[in-house]
DNA sequence: ATTTTATGTCAAGCTAACTTTACATGCTAC
DNA sequence: GTAGCATGTAAAGTTAGCTTGACATAAAAT
């Protein structure tokens, strides 16, 4: 899965650290999610498209056939 | 989080092995979000959405200044 | 009556999603 | 030149999401 939250953070010009704030998660998770280490949480993603006004499908792109978990 | 899981699945006329199928997962994680005990991952989620040709958003009710993880 | 189907519980185990802490690097200021 | 800021890595720990397997129960089919 890929996702556009490095894109939208910098659009918005915040830091890791202020968007980490906002969503209440460590600043280790944003740069996690950014790299693209592991996926959010639905609900982190929840927020996350909140935030930036936005619908998940269309912050997080999936790929065909993709696995659960 | 609420979810609209087992309505729409009886909605379908799915069982839950059938659902557990198409969506490649186990029937016990079919049960366990049925019964709301905890909540998919972002791929499942956006896999259950597709099947029922449906937005995230419109299957799983967020509440307010839900927490992570 | 007994087999099958659908739903459910329980328990143990694995990996993914997050946390915290500590340290490294490059950049821009004074 | 050193202080601060933004980004990054690494490592160790906890909890959530998912799996498998075994068993329980009620309803429907044969």
């Amino acid at each position: 899965m890929q996702n556009r939250i490095k894109e939208l953070r910098q659009k918005h010009n915040f830091t890791q650290d202020e968007l980490a704030d906002r969503l209440e998660v460590s600043r280790q998770t944003i740069i996690s999610l950014e790299k693209e280490r592991y996926n959010p949480s639905i609900v982190l993603a929840y927020n996350i498209a909140k935030l930036f006004d936005m619908k998940i499908e269309d912050i997080f792109i999936f790929e065909e056939g993709e696995q659960n978990g």
